[in-house]
RNA sequence: GGAGAGGUGGCUGAGUGGUUGAAAGCGGCUCCCUGCUAAGGAGUUACAGGAGGCAACUCUUGUCGAGGGUUCGAAUCCCUCCCUCUCCGCCA
């Protein structure tokens, strides 16, 4: 959430920022609503102070032996009544004008970073570095083809079983899959990332909080009746995990990893990415999520990205970081770099993890809070895909066929899956 | 699903209409003592908003699950909702 301060006092910072994402947006009358509030607001108060003061009175006259009856006590209590109106009518005026700037200031995106490259959509990213040597040339099959000649999955069952857009795992794809799970959290784990598996049903406040609410709800699954949803991605319980907390300062940084399954709409992709692991109503996930010391947000950027690119670099798939255009930004994001993994058999590069920093965008509208000294503090936040899991064995399939029809299968992974290659009568 | 209990400060837990933002204890912090010593003493200890002072700070409003209501005045009375817990049933 943008601060209702900084859209009172500099608007202007705020229209060129959304603007830079393609935003055409005239903040006067949520300025001047705003500013509306926070007179209302002032007036109250001080009509509140005179009603406390009217109440004590009335209180010590009648300790002190007044009869409640008297006319001096009763003047009192006609003031009091006055006040009090007064005091219902600002309050009603409150309430419309703030439900109305709250709904508007959540539909805005974050600001992006100064030196965020402008741009209007996927092709104005920058390509910021590569790892590794893609393989190119004739012949690789794509990874559905692979998956379905080995088996390791079964499509057309599953619509039987849900509808289009979910897959089955089978055999050697359901265990590469587990495989996958394990060796990353346990990569991440290692490094110091606490390992968390939380709640994948999660309810309205925490969508809000971590800003797929209310803008995106076509994109989530909605269980109507308990008023709870599917989580689109961990991020979402993470952000909740701390929601409305004052997090200790030497608790800083707080660094989560957590595997989940996660559930998307994909409402107007019709068409894109039909077969395969790619784009999925349901697809697995590892997510690390980091709550920081805002001095430090930066530099956990860094962080965070390398520690994304290091499962890449471990099953040996070569890839490119690009960084998004202001066009392309995610909603809850101040910058992003997504990794993009090399499929040789779709000959392209394919978004494989999305590392962003939110700076207070989500802790905000989570109230997550740190103690500097005397004074809280709102925390920042970072997220980043480490990694999912169907696209990274989209990429070993594709990446590790052989000419006999087989898969290798990266070495870091071996002790996990158990053996160096699917073969086909495996299967 | 049936029956009941309850939601108060970091925690435990008092508090049924008037200096109660809230007793007491625990915990935390600061200082003092250092022959009651695997201790003792004193003080302090919520969050948010606003006004004023460069600042330490002062004043003020709101918040005792949430939202309404009664009242001059509500943690305390009334209504609605949410949540938690216990027992029974069912169940991975």
């Amino acid at each position: 959430m943008l601060d209702p301060r900084e859209i009172r006092e500099n608007s202007s910072f705020i229209e060129k920022g959304l603007g830079r994402r393609g935003l055409k947006v005239d903040l006067t009358s949520l300025r001047n609503h705003s500013k509306r509030l926070k007179e209302l607001e002032n007036q109250r108060t001080k009509l509140q102070a005179e009603g406390n003061s009217i109440g004590k009175e009335v209180g010590v006259k009648i300790r002190t032996g007044c009869e409640p009856s008297s006319d001096e006590v009763m003047l009192l209590k006609n003031k009091g009544n006055q006040i009090k109106t007064e005091v219902s009518l600002i309050e009603e005026e409150e309430r419309t004008l703030a439900k109305s700037i709250k709904d508007q200031i959540l539909h805005y995106p974050n600001i992006p970073y100064s030196d965020c490259p402008d741009g209007k959509g996927e092709i104005d990213n920058i390509q910021i570095r590569t790892w590794g040597t893609p393989l190119k040339g004739e012949g690789y099959k794509e990874h559905w083809q692979i998956a379905e000649e080995l088996c390791l999955l079964d499509t057309e069952r599953s619509v039987r079983i849900a509808k289009s857009r979910f897959v089955t795992l089978l055999n050697h794809g359901a265990k590469l899959e587990r495989s996958l799970i394990n060796f990353m959290l346990d990569v991440h784990t290692a490094k110091g990332y606490t390992e968390i598996l939380p709640p994948v049903l999660v309810n309205t406040a925490s969508l809000e909080g971590s800003g797929q609410l209310p803008k995106f709800a076509e994109e989530s699954f909605r269980c109507s009746e308990d008023n709870l949803w599917l989580t689109p991605t961990a991020e979402v319980p993470l952000t909740s995990l701390h929601r409305n907390e004052i997090i200790p300062f030497e608790s800083l940084p707080i660094k989560y990893v957590a595997y989940t399954p996660c559930f998307r709409r994909e409402a107007g992709s019709y068409g894109k990415d039909t077969r395969g692991l790619i784009r999925l109503h349901q697809f697995n996930k590892v997510e690390l999520y980091w709550f920081v010391d805002p001095a430090n947000s930066k530099e956990a950027y860094k962080q965070i990205t390398a520690d994304a690119e290091s499962i890449l670099q471990y099953l040996e798939l070569p890839y490119r970081v690009m960084e998004l255009c202001t066009g392309d930004l995610g909603f809850s994001a101040s910058s992003t770099h997504d990794l993009e993994v090399w499929l040789p058999g779709a000959n392209s590069y394919r978004e494989i993890s999305s590392c962003s920093i939110c700076d207070d965008f989500q802790a905000r509208r989570s109230s997550i809070r740190t103690r500097k000294g005397k004074k809280t503090q709102l925390v920042h936040t970072l997220n980043a895909s480490g990694l999912a899991i169907g696209r990274t064995m989209a990429a070993i399939l594709e990446n590790g066929q052989q000419s006999d029809g087989s898969v290798k299968i990266p070495e870091a992974l071996v002790p996990y899956f158990g053996q160096a290659f699917i073969k086909a009568e495996q299967s």
